[in-house]
DNA sequence: GTTCATTTTTAGGAACGGCTAAATATTATT
DNA sequence: AATAATATTTAGCCGTTCCTAAAAATGAAC
């Protein structure tokens, strides 16, 4: 069996392989906020198991196995971030702590009746999409936020940021997923998007624009 | 903070101290299917964080503080089996080891949400009492049904027992939490009751009526 | 009061997942 | 190409929680 650890160390790797094509040790340390020592460590030990290729100081890729596994946390993890969300009724911002923790102890039983007790949903609270039960995961379609050309008008698809104050300050100002959104300009001196959502018009800083995906086809993004 | 095994000890503890007023080494180290040694080792950790008090060969007590921290635990485990007998449709004879892994991993949030989603319970599945969120137990008036003499009758309150196979059993003979039966008579030989429960006349062995505790007042125990 | 059984302690180890410090490999700069 | 800066790995250690085996302490029975 893979340890909670081994679990949180394949998600990361999954995460940043997301992000830039691959994970490498000291990306790993900081995510997991652990030294780089530790991670090379637990690198060693997920290679002996399979689940990542290790191309010695190049970084390391999830094997089929280990993006299976992958995969699987992720699907636990966004389950129970929506369960928590629609059942429970907690806060859309807090609920990934939650569900860290959750997500190695549940049983897949459990899982599954959270699973049919939602309606089998495609996306979690913060617009990410879950995978089926056997492990697929359809490829997004969907543009950072801070790398739209002004003009452009789309929904927002998905909050890529785990941080509860960002997603409290994005619901503050109705930037969830479901809402229509149009870049109206992009200030040439610090990047701040000026953005019309709903009948109003915010100011978006270009950090906060590179969590918000946003899909540019005319789609309606519910559940 | 209390590790997850301190907890188990805790609770197994407590467990024994019902039974019998106190717990000694070998009698956890069957609970818990580790060595006397491994006992042994966690007793003095207990001891030294004042959770139990230890006379020497004599045996171990939770301290005040202790006791809490088992209240604390059994309604954690409790509230999280009804949840998932009411709210995610389970078995009854199946949650307990499930909540045994989740009683670890549920936050005081999200306890308190599904203690109010099932409105405040006092019972869990299995008949047994849910501790108030200020960790009062009322004391229970119960007898154990292998104690009880032929001719009483009375409402069965509580299952002791965790085993998924008994539980299934007693279900099959609808020996559940608030069935009145009546105690028609014992075998003088082995010791097996004969029980009428509902409209049938059962066998019961002694073993497993020692798991069924037994209200001889008239009173209805639901939730 | 001695002996026997039980309980507890001690000694020595293992796996795990962290850590620091030091060595080593790669990449970037000049 | 040499060197400096950065990234990675190795080596060695720590604390936790379990283990076995053996020694020591205690309580109980005779």
């Amino acid at each position: 069996m893979i340890s909670v650890s081994e679990q949180d160390y394949i998600k990361a790797i999954y995460r940043l392989e997301q992000l830039s094509g691959h994970a490498n040790t000291s990306a790993l340390a900081g995510e997991l906020n652990v030294t780089a020592a530790s991670v090379s460590g637990m690198l060693k030990k997920l290679s002996r198991a399979r689940l990542i290729s290790h191309r010695h100081y190049r970084g390391v890729n999830l094997t089929e196995k280990g993006k299976d596994f992958a995969l699987a946390v992720l699907r636990r993890h966004r389950i129970i971030e929506l369960f928590l969300v629609e059942i429970l009724g907690m806060g859309w911002d807090v609920v990934h702590k939650e569900a860290e923790i959750l997500e190695h102890a549940v049983s897949e039983d459990v899982l599954t009746r959270m699973d049919r007790m939602l309606g089998f949903p495609k996306r979690d609270p913060h617009g990410s999409p879950i995978p089926s039960s056997d492990l697929y995961l359809a490829p997004q379609a969907t543009v950072r936020l801070d790398e739209i050309k002004a003009g452009s008008s789309g929904v927002i698809a998905e909050i890529t940021d785990d941080n509860a104050d960002l997603l409290q300050h994005l619901a503050g100002l109705r930037m969830v997923p479901g809402t229509r959104i149009r870049v109206c300009r992009i200030s040439p001196v610090d990047g701040t998007l000026t953005i019309k959502c709903g009948k109003v018009e915010i100011n978006v800083s270009p950090k906060v624009a590179s969590a918000v995906r946003v899909s540019i086809h005319k789609r309606n993004n519910k559940s």
